[in-house]
RNA sequence: GGCGUCGUACCCAAGUGGUCUAAGGGAUCGGUUUGCAAAACCGCCAUUCGCCGGUUCGAAUCCGGCCGACGCCUCCA
């Protein structure tokens, strides 16, 4: 039974899609206004594991995921930078396109923009304001009655109430109801330079918690399935966005909500300060594979933090080509394709589907791994296991996707090999060891099997 | 102040009432194998689960207290 941690019941529930067989999935985007980090990631990774266990599973999966590129921070930057709203946006979002790709992160149906969708946050906010959720203030700015929305606190069990009112708000200079109560449009203000729509209201710019709500219905529907993001994001963004949702259309608005933990480095929290702030093109200027990043990300369960260390890297590597050279092992003796699987197959699948169990699942499969290569020493695999168990491989790495791609020998490096074999048949160690270690130099390990020599790039 | 998560070996990380004298991965050391390596395999590696009490026939798992780490509380994944 596939079963998830809802946030909003705050315990594990079976899923059970609305449509039989199809998953519609909403994913909380970036906000393009700077680089994303690997705290990011680890979200947008989690998110992507979450995607894959279901599409193995056989669901057909509906993903969207919103491009932020309009708030305060994107503001700011273009009005700093002198440029655009759509210089820096584009420019963001071409990045983070990018490293979404170095992280074989599968790409979703859709990647809506907030600036393209304002008409119907404006439409929703209207139905907001028909339905008295919703008022106007002096300055032309539209904010949310929290009070018309009796479960409001739900997601993230809080009290209003009871709730200390921070004093990060000032509630007289904009005239709110309540303090509590957040902007679904923001009038326009001097320092928003040319960033500015027309509305009933006048001029101005939507809140940030409308967009995810317009969004997600445009593409999904007014009820879908699964909402993600990261545990920050809980409150206000996604308490905020069920408000709205539910109110304005009156239905239930989404039956699963997803959130992932936090990602640590060295410790604490990443920041610039400290110098333990990481891109992934930093990583990968650092020699991280994609995968290893992958690993690292993965290996850990979503709803717990996990420490990033740049030692990891090792820990990664090593298990990683634990994996690969058991497939190695295994091409080397049949190329046949399974459609079946070995029993441990069915282990794996029942930790994945305990709410994604990732770590239990790999000590399945790295049990299966041994077992594996015990009957290979013993020879006592037969073809038909063999071919199942590249099938359990392909199947392991469709989820976790941490195998790379093999890379092809360069010719220099054939070479330097086979004038390696041939001083070893003329048992001329030195010369071997001589050329082992210039192979080495160039970023290639060999390895004497029985079947001759082997390589595998470091 | 309010809400919440977490504390398991040298490191990472499962397990949430009995099958736990606690999975799996990594590191170290020793061994098998190898021309030497690498890989693979075997062995070693927590009688104990932050600390102190309690409940129970039985607790890492439930309850209480304490200590420690971390997060959210208006725009940070």
């Amino acid at each position: 039974m596939l079963q998830f941690y809802n946030s909003l019941t705050r315990k594990k529930e079976p899923f059970v899609p609305i449509e039989d067989g199809k998953v519609k999935l909403y994913t909380c985007g970036p906000t393009v206004y700077d680089t994303a980090h690997i705290g990011n990631f680890r979200t947008f990774l989690f998110e992507d594991f979450l995607k894959r266990v279901l599409l193995a599973r056989g669901f057909d999966v509906l993903h969207v995921m919103n491009i932020t590129d309009v708030d305060d921070k994107t503001i700011k930057k273009t009005v700093e930078e002198g440029k655009s709203l759509s210089e820096v946006t584009d420019f963001y979002t071409e990045l983070f396109n990018k490293d979404l790709n170095t992280l074989k992160i599968l790409p979703a149906d859709h990647y809506p923009a907030a600036t393209d969708h304002v008409d119907g946050m404006i439409e929703m906010i209207e139905t907001l304001i028909t339905k008295g959720h919703a008022y106007q203030t002096e300055d032309g700015s539209v904010f949310f009655k929290i009070e018309s929305f009796g479960d409001y606190g739900a997601l993230t069990n809080i009290n209003m109430a009871e709730m200390q009112q921070s004093d990060r708000v000032d509630s007289d200079e904009y005239g709110l109801d309540n303090p509590q109560d957040f902007a679904l449009w923001k009038s326009y203000k001097e320092e928003d330079g040319d960033v500015a729509w027309d509305s009933p209201w006048g001029k101005g710019r939507p809140g940030w918690h409308i967009e995810c709500s317009v969004m997600s219905m445009a593409f999904l529907g007014d009820h879908f399935d699964i909402h993600c993001g990261g545990v920050d994001n809980k409150f206000p963004h996604h308490e905020n966005e069920i408000a709205q949702s539910v109110c304005a259309v009156d239905t239930p608005f989404v039956n699963m909500w997803l959130h992932s933990e936090f990602l640590m480095v060295d410790g604490g929290k990443m920041s610039k300060s400290l110098g333990n702030f990481y891109c992934i093109s930093d990583l990968i200027n650092k020699g991280f594979t994609p995968e290893e990043i992958r690993y690292i990300m993965l290996s850990g369960h979503y709803r717990t933090k996990i420490n990033f260390t740049l030692d990891k890297q090792h820990e990664a590597k090593a298990s990683i080509q634990r994996i690969q050279s058991l497939k190695d092992r295994l091409l080397d003796i049949t190329k046949i394709a399974a459609d079946e699987y070995p029993d441990e197959k069915s282990n794996f699948d029942t930790a994945l589907e305990d709410d994604l169990d990732a770590p239990n699942a790999l000590a399945v499969f790295f049990d299966w791994v041994r077992t594996t290569n015990v009957a290979l020493d013993k020879d006592e695999l037969s073809e038909d296991a063999i071919a199942k168990g590249l099938n359990f491989i392909a199947y392991f790495d469709d989820i976790f996707g941490v195998l790379s791609d093999s890379v092809a020998i360069p010719q220099d490096i054939m070479d330097l090999v086979s004038e390696r074999e041939l001083a070893r048949q003329n048992k001329d160690w030195a010369k071997s060891d001589e050329l082992r270690h210039i192979i080495g130099s160039k970023g290639w390990i060999v390895k004497d099997t029985p079947d001759g020599s082997k390589l595998t790039s470091k």
